[in-house]
DNA sequence: ACATTAAAATACCGATTGGTATATTAAGTT
DNA sequence: AACTTAATATACCAATCGGTATTTTAATGT
């Protein structure tokens, strides 16, 4: 062995990932990447076997990062609806102070990966897949305990919350501005006081 | 004059328009237009300036065909409520028989336009504000005409309607399966009885 | 200290890109 | 029918792309 493999991917990964978040999977390029890292070529193709495995890698980091931030602020609360609605704080901060460059890279990819990139296509559809998850356990528990109605389908609205989130998410980022976001957070909010008891 | 530049420059427009729209703005190549027309390098670069006017009246058109759909089924129908589930039903039918292959172009130019693309990103901004001020509209109407609940704020309502739409529309889309629009779609019809008289 | 070995740097490849300059063709005009 | 002119086709350009083969460099085992 020589220097630090383990780092330098990581490097990769790291400086790759806003990257390909910002620009798309196209129009980023290997380039851009030994610019960004100071690293070259020779160094990338030998930590990746080609640009679809960097693509990979940061896409699977941005889920970690986006998906760790959320657990991190659901964890801090005690009820089903002050969850919920600590995960649409999180997106407001993401307009504002983005922990990735370029927006939720699981909406980027998915609008990318859904005809073109197939290798990122499974990827992007368990991401979804988890994190809707999540929503519907968090529902259910929040029936469970008493804090929502008995009569809510989870799942149902589970699904309504995600998208929505991620629809206002591309609204308000073309828009470069907080309006849209600021007028369906509230009404998500009442669609989450709705349903608590 | 010579020939047809007119059905030159529509045929450019038309061919262009799903190439576009499925591989994106980076992805989509003058030699995809070329093979698609039939019609040569020089014919596209006698019509068009470039690469980008080519993507900006390719998008223009794919508003157009959208949004003339969108005001069809709308007029087809008498009441704010039946408007606005004939809009869910036009999205539903999107996503099986698309009549632009690769999804919304609205949404899809946004999440390009973001952050590159700076030549599309104030018509993509302008387009999502027609879109939202015709929601506002038949809401507001359907308030006069005694169809909606007067407390209810037709632009939030809009805001929410549009963003869930563009939300689900992309989740179905990489899940290449109906079933998450069937949930929202339900919850959307929920909330459209619950704002109705 | 030296050999070994793996990581990283360099140099290069064919293919493709957007775009342009030039040549050709087809349609009025007279 | 010859001329003009605009539209389209052809040929070409430098730049960049992803990827690879080769060389150099640095760390380790002995």
């Amino acid at each position: 062995m020589a220097r630090n493999p383990e780092h330098t991917r990581q490097l990769i990964i790291d400086k790759a990932l806003p990257i390909f978040n910002t620009k798309g999977y196209n129009a980023a390029s290997i380039s851009d990447i030994t610019s960004a890292t100071g690293i070259t070529k020779g160094a990338i193709y030998g930590n990746f076997k080609n640009k679809d495995e960097v693509a990979t890698a940061a896409f699977e980091r941005g889920v970690e990062i986006v998906a760790g931030e959320i657990a991190k602020r659901v964890r801090m609360k005690n009820t089903a609806p002050d969850k919920l609605k600590a995960i649409i704080d999180f997106y407001e901060e993401y307009l504002n102070e983005p922990p990735i460059p370029g927006g939720c890279p699981v909406l980027n990819s998915s609008i990318e990966a859904d005809d073109s990139l197939p290798f990122l296509r499974s990827r992007v559809i368990r991401s979804i897949a988890l994190l809707k998850d999540s929503l519907t356990k968090i529902i259910n528990r929040g029936i469970l305990e008493g804090q929502i109605k008995r009569e809510v389908d989870a799942e149902e609205f589970a699904n309504f919350f995600y998208s929505t989130i991620e629809g206002v998410i591309s609204v308000s980022r073309i828009e470069g501005d907080s309006r849209s976001f600021q007028l369906v957070k509230r009404f998500m909010e009442k669609q989450i006081n709705a349903i608590s008891i």
